[in-house]
RNA sequence: CGGGGCGUAGCGCAGCUUGGCUAGCGUGCCACGUUCGGGACGUGGAGGUCCUGGGUUCGAAUCCCAGCGCCCCGACCA
């Protein structure tokens, strides 16, 4: 590939409107560009790289034992009606209505067409286990685009459903996949984490998540240094101990104290100038259309997925302040447990709280001295907050640390969510009739790139691992006017082409500062050089962009020098 | 959806407070010449609905009103 042939427009300066590492680089490199909110164009370079990932991706899904297929963005609403997930998806799924006035949507995820396909399809026992698979744009309205390809409302996705005739059978294509997955982001690049996870709206028992820890992650998980357990911090299991090192105080009796307008713990806890783990924060959520009161101390943070799980709620929303009014009969920031007139869930770790303080119920008024048991009684103690980072680890206790992560793929043990409203059913050896035990897995392919040059990058610009580079190789002739010169690279280019590398030359005749900007920025991971003095000593140059190292090499050795830098 | 910010040449920005000559700067682009191993230099040039619509005014990029678009924080989310 010829530069002056392929379509790069490189940028020297950040675009004004990212803010991630991964966007900026990706738009000035010439990747990618806007279209609108939340969605891109991808450039040549761009469009090269993500079809890599791809690639790599099928060629794993194929050897996990997969079956690629491809479905149609335009969809049913039908479906998604049957299996509930039509009101559940809300705005986030695209609709629209065709000029027959039928409704249509644009599909955020296949389960529903993939599964009512299986189902019309798939007879016997015979017929499974089965795993499709495809590679294939989403679309969703998201309620925030972000971070450029991070978050966009229409992006690429490998989606693979497994369909089995039993649990164990499931759980043997479950671990095909997991393993396709650590495969399929290693050879990316991607240095990812395989966590526990919540398997929300997608439903099932059991979920991972693939993260990539980096700043701009919007999701948070946990890591044990000791035992290498790894959680999402949605599901992680937060410790019911008390870790206050503080002699037992005897229970007094609850009196009022004003607090005007102090409606946080933080502005309550500075007030009394009490710590904020002797503080009681009492939160109203809605739980399917009942009001309910959610006890967490001062310093956590309540954990709405364990609450919403261990309820078994379909939904679950913080009340408005309207709504607290009406349940509690004081403002919001004044709510507390004394005289709730309503279920109230408690986090374990409130249970042994002595004497703490919490809202009153009324406006610009807390109480101290409250004790659970004898002021207040909870529905049922659980583990309701957020872990934090001075949690000891769930599994074995040792510390743990806290990190920002992007998700790039997600596994779920889908069980019958979806076999049995769609009615995917088989008949096994008995000639009975089952119904199918399936898992689905998701990975984001533009998410692959995104987090790889969040984590692969430095002050020049992208390090491409040589499996999704754009191009493995820059033959840079140094002075484009000099024939000789120009016609050796072009030789070199010729020989790298033949010998199977995947090189582009760099036959713009622009300067040779801008060529090596432009071949770091890019961040081809090895460079040839062709320079005349070099070339007079029959030489020319290859380079390393990820090390920076050097060496001249003959001429007509450039191709083993460039396969040994690639690590061929 | 709530809070904040932005919108002026392809890109990055100044000008707006206090309205007033032909709307500027950097970079990029085109031509010619000189350069040529880390975003070269000179000369000449092209490129603008100042986001849109309305209003105030003798006069609006600038002031007022409405709308649109984009980004960030939050809420939300597979």
């Amino acid at each position: 590939m010829r530069w002056s042939n392929t379509f790069i427009p490189t940028l020297k300066e950040d675009p004004q409107d990212a803010e991630a590492i991964s966007h900026k680089l990706m738009v000035r490199a010439g990747l990618i560009r806007r279209l609108t909110a939340g969605a891109y164009i991808y450039l040549p370079m761009g469009y090269r790289a993500l079809r890599k990932a791809e690639e790599i991706v099928r060629e794993e899904m194929n050897a996990g034992g997969g079956a690629e297929l491809f479905m149609p963005a335009l969809q049913p609403p039908e479906l998604w009606k049957k299996t509930g997930r039509y009101d559940d998806m809300g705005d986030v799924m695209i609709k629209y209505t065709d000029r027959h006035g039928k409704e249509i949507a644009l599909g955020p995820t296949h389960e529903e067409v993939v599964t009512d396909l299986v189902s019309r399809e798939v007879r016997s026992y015979k017929d499974i286990p089965l795993i499709l698979y495809q590679i294939q744009t989403k679309f969703r309205d998201e309620v925030r685009p972000r971070f450029g390809v991070v978050r966009s409302c229409e992006f690429i996705m490998k989606d693979a459903y497994s369909f089995d005739a039993d649990v164990e059978a499931m759980e043997a294509s479950y671990k095909k996949m997991y393993d396709a997955y650590c495969r399929i982001f290693k050879r990316c690049g991607v240095p990812y984490v395989a966590v526990e996870a919540d398997p929300g709206l997608m439903g099932g028992t059991v979920s991972h998540e693939f993260m990539v820890p980096s700043k701009m992650g919007e999701d948070r998980i946990i890591i044990c240094s000791q035992c290498g357990y790894a959680a999402s911090t949605e599901v992680a299991g937060a410790s019911s101990k008390d870790d206050r090192k503080k002699d037992p105080e005897k229970p007094k009796n609850i009196e009022e104290v004003s607090t005007p307008g102090l409606s946080t713990a933080m502005d309550v806890s500075k007030f009394l100038k009490v710590d904020p783990r002797d503080l009681i924060k009492t939160l109203i959520y809605i739980a399917d259309d009942e009001p309910i009161a959610v006890l967490v101390r001062g310093d956590h943070e309540a954990n709405e997925t364990k609450i919403k799980n261990k309820l078994s709620a379909k939904t679950l929303e913080l009340a408005d302040e309207e709504k607290v009014k009406e349940v509690t009969g004081g403002d919001m920031g004044f709510s507390g447990p004394v005289d709730l007139g309503i279920r109230i869930y408690g986090d374990d770790s409130v249970k042994n709280m002595v004497n703490a303080v919490a809202g009153a119920n009324k406006k610009d008024t807390h109480l101290v001295n409250v004790n659970p048991g004898k002021d207040f009684k909870v529905h049922q103690w659980m583990d309701a907050r957020i872990i934090t980072e001075t949690d000891p680890c769930p599994k074995c206790g040792s510390d743990i640390e806290l990190k920002q992560a992007i998700e790039i793929g997600h596994t779920f043990k889908l069980g019958t969510k979806y076999s049995e409203p769609l009615n995917a059913k088989f008949l096994d050896e008995k000639g009975k009739e089952c119904l199918i035990i399936m898992g689905c897995y998701g990975i984001g392919i533009n998410r692959i790139l995104a987090s790889l040059i969040e984590t692969s990058c430095d002050k020049d610009g992208i390090i491409w691992p040589v499996s999704i580079a754009p191009c493995e190789v820059v033959v840079i002739p140094v002075k484009r006017e000099d024939e000789d010169l120009f016609s050796e690279a072009e030789r070199v280019y010729e020989e790298l082409c033949e010998a199977g590398v995947d090189v582009i030359l760099d036959d713009r005749k622009k300067t040779i500062g801008v060529k090596f900007k432009d071949a770091d920025l890019i961040g081809f991971p090895g460079q040839v050089i062709i320079g005349s003095k070099g070339l007079k000593e029959g030489k020319v140059e290859v380079k390393s962009r990820a090390t920076g190292e050097n060496s001249f090499v003959d001429k007509d050795k450039v191709v083993e020098s460039v396969k040994a830098i690639l690590g061929d």
